[in-house]
DNA sequence: AGGTTCTTGAGGTACGTGCCTCATGACATT
DNA sequence: AATGTCATGAGGCACGTACCTCAAGAACCT
C-alpha cells in the first residue's frame, strides 16, 4: 500500500513552501518577469532542483487559455516527400489540438534559402513558439534562425541538419549511416563486382552530402570490387532525374547498381521502365512515395529507404512541447530510424 | 488577422448552451452517470457532435487530481525481447508522469494463461483505466478480457492480438507481412534455391502462426525453387532452440537458409557459433536484442526483422490515453514498422 | 529625515473539467 | 390528495499555473 501523496509530483507551492518566499515570487523566476533579487532568486533555483520541480505544461497551457503554435515550414515543388511530410503534419493537427498545439504548414519555394530566411525573421514571438525547417546550409538561414533563437522562438532543423546556428534540436535520420546501409545492401546485391552511378539532388544539402560520404566510404571499405562511375545532381526535379537516368542507361549498358540518394523518383521510375523492368540492374532509392511504391511494385527498384515522415513530425510535435517547459537547451528526441522496404514489406 | 475566439475548442459550457440544458447535465452524459432522460442525453449527444467537442483531457486529468494508471502484463523468462520491451516501459515512465501518467510494469510467467487471466480478473477499475498485455489465444484470458472490459478498464493487446475478445486496440506488427518479408529477402539471397528450415517459439501464439503462414505462402508463392524441410517448436527458450538447432545442422548439413520466427536467439548464435560462423548457411531471426545483434556482428545472422520495443510502447501508451476520452470503440494508432536490419544499419 | 525605487507578500480571477451537495419541479404510485 | 421517485438546475470547490493588483517593507539616494 503505497502512499501515492508521497510520489505526486512538485508544484509551484511546493516550491514556494522549500524555498521560504512567496507564490508570486516563484512566479516571477518562473517566468522571467522582473522584480527579485538575485539572492532570492537563487533561493528558488535551488528548492526547484532540489525538488525536482518542473513545470506542468498542461496546466501552464491551461492557465494562459492559450495553445502551443507551431510552425513547419516545408519546401514545395514537385518533391513527393516532402508532400508527405506536409500530410503528416496534417493528420496530427487533431490530435495536437487536444493536446493544446496548433499546427501550422507554410509551403516555401525549394532551395530558396532568402525567402525562408525573410519568414523566420518576420515571426512574431506572440504567434509563434516554435519554427520546423527543413533546410540548406546557407549563411542567411543560420543567420535568420539564430535571430529566431534570440527572439525567444525555438527552431528544430527536419531532414536536414543545419549545424553551427542556434537550432536546438535535429530531426532526421543519420544519413551516413543511411548512405552506408545502402552501400552495403548493393555489394551484397553484386556479390561478382560491377559498376555502380549515384544520383544527388544537390550536394549544398547537408542530408545529401552526408549519405554520399556513407555510401562511398562504406564501398571502400567493404566492396573494393563494386566501382562507382558517376555521380549527377538531379536538384530533385523529375524530369531532371529522368534526364541523367536515361542518359546513364544509354551511356552505360552494363551498370549493375543505381543509387538515388535524393529526390525526383519519379523520374527514375520512368526512366527505368523505358528501359525495360526485367533489367538486371539494382536499384536503391530514397522516401516511401508514390513513385517508389510504384517502382518497388514493378520491379524498377529493389529497394526503398525511408525515413518515416509521420514519426519525424511526431517526434518534432513532442520535441516542441518539450522545448516549451523552457529548461534545458534542446530536447531529448527518440532517433528517427532508417526503415528498409522491399515489395514484400510495403505498408 | 483572424480571430482566435471563433476557432477555440469547445468546452462543456458551450454544449450546455447548444444543448439547452445545464452543466450539470452535460457532466452526466459525459461521465455516464445515471438520472438522465434517453430523450435529454440525446439532446446532449447531437450538441456534442454538432460543435465537434472533445473533452480536454489534460483538464479532465487535473480536475481528477488522478494519474491515468496503464499496467503492462508482460511474460518473464528467457525471453530478451519481453525484457526489452519492459525497459521501453521504463524509459516511458518519467515522460508520462509528466503528462499525468502512471505507468507500472509486471512481469508474468510465460504461457501462463491462468495466472494472466487472474491477474486481470483482480484488476480494480479505480486503480486501473488501462490494461496491456501479452496475450496467446486461450478462452481463460479472452474471458477475462471481456470481464476487464465491463467492469470498465480498456484492455489492449501488445505483440500478438486477441481477435474476438473485447480488447480495444492492438499494438504490433502484421506478422504476415514480417514472415513473407522473411521469405522474400530468404528468397533473394538463394537465388540457386535450397532447403530450409523453420524453428518457432509456440504456434499458438498468434504471432507466431501468422509469421509462418507470411513465410510459407511468399516462398509457394515467388521461390519454387526453395524447399521448406523442418518445423520445430522451441518454446522461445534458450536450450531448446539451440538443441534443435544443433539437430537441424547435424542432420542437413547441406542446409540452405534458417528462419526462426520466434525467440530463443542466443541458443539459434552459440549453436551457429559453434558450428562455424562462416558457413554459407543464410540466416533471418526477430527481434534486435543482445543475442541478435551479436549474431549480426559475427556474421551468425544475416537478417533480423524488428518490431521496435519503444515504438509500441509508445503507442501502447498514446493509444491508451486516447482510450481514456471514452469516445471510440478503439482509439487510432500509428501502424508499427516492420524494421529490417543488417549488420550495417544496426542502431 | 524625506523621498524614491526596488523587492516581496497576499490574494484574487481565470483556464476546462470532475465531483459534490442542495433545491426544485415533474411525474407516477398509492 | 399525499407521498415518493426521478430528472434537472444551480452552484461551489478542487486541480496547477499564469497574470494581475495592491500594499507594505527594505534599500537606496540626496
Amino acid at each position: 500500500m503505497t502512499d501515492e501523496s508521497l510520489r505526486r509530483r512538485a508544484t509551484v507551492h511546493d516550491v514556494a513552501r522549500a524555498a521560504g518566499v512567496s507564490l508570486a515570487t516563484v512566479d516571477r523566476v518562473l517566468n522571467g518577469r522582473p522584480g527579485v533579487r538575485a539572492a532570492t532568486a537563487e533561493k528558488v533555483e535551488d528548492a526547484i532542483s532540489k525538488l525536482g520541480f518542473s513545470r506542468d505544461l498542461n496546466a501552464s497551457l491551461m492557465a494562459r487559455a492559450r495553445d502551443l503554435h507551431v510552425i513547419f515550414f516545408i519546401p514545395d515543388g514537385s518533391n513527393e516527400f516532402m508532400d508527405s511530410l506536409a500530410a503528416a503534419v496534417d493528420r496530427r493537427f487533431g490530435p495536437a489540438l487536444a493536446d493544446r498545439m496548433h499546427l501550422e504548414t507554410r509551403r516555401m519555394r525549394a532551395l530558396d534559402a532568402l525567402a525562408l530566411a525573410q519568414n523566420l525573421d518576420a515571426l512574431d514571438p506572440r504567434a509563434c513558439d516554435c519554427a520546423v525547417i527543413v533546410a540548406s546550409e546557407e549563411p542567411e538561414i543560420i543567420a535568420a534562425v539564430d535571430a529566431a533563437h534570440r527572439r525567444g522562438i525555438a527552431v528544430m532543423t527536419l531532414v536536414s541538419d543545419l549545424p553551427g546556428s542556434a537550432r536546438r534540436n535535429f530531426i532526421g535520420i543519420d544519413n551516413v549511416a543511411a548512405g552506408r546501409t545502402a552501400a552495403s545492401l548493393l555489394g551484397r546485391f553484386l556479390p561478382g563486382g560491377g559498376q555502380v552511378a549515384v544520383v544527388a539532388g544537390s550536394l549544398h544539402l547537408r542530408d545529401h552530402a552526408e549519405r554520399l560520404e556513407g555510401f562511398k566510404s562504406a564501398l571502400a571499405a567493404e566492396f573494393e570490387s563494386v566501382e562507382i562511375i558517376g555521380l549527377a545532381e538531379g536538384h530533385d526535379e523529375r524530369a531532371e532525374t529522368g534526364d541523367i537516368v536515361t542518359g546513364l542507361l544509354d551511356q552505360h549498358p552494363d551498370l549493375a547498381g543505381l543509387y538515388n540518394l535524393g529526390a525526383g523518383n519519379a523520374g527514375l521510375v520512368e526512366a527505368l521502365e523505358r528501359n525495360g523492368c526485367s533489367s538486371h540492374l539494382r536499384v536503391i532509392a530514397h522516401e516511401l512515395t508514390a513513385p517508389t511504391r510504384a517502382g518497388l511494385r514493378s520491379g524498377a527498384i529493389d529497394v526503398v529507404l525511408d525515413q518515416n515522415p509521420d514519426g519525424e513530425i511526431r517526434e518534432a510535435i513532442s520535441a516542441a512541447r518539450a522545448l516549451a517547459l523552457g529548461t534545458g537547451r534542446s530536447a531529448e528526441t527518440n532517433p528517427i530510424e532508417i526503415g528498409i522496404f522491399l515489395r514484400d514489406n510495403l505498408r
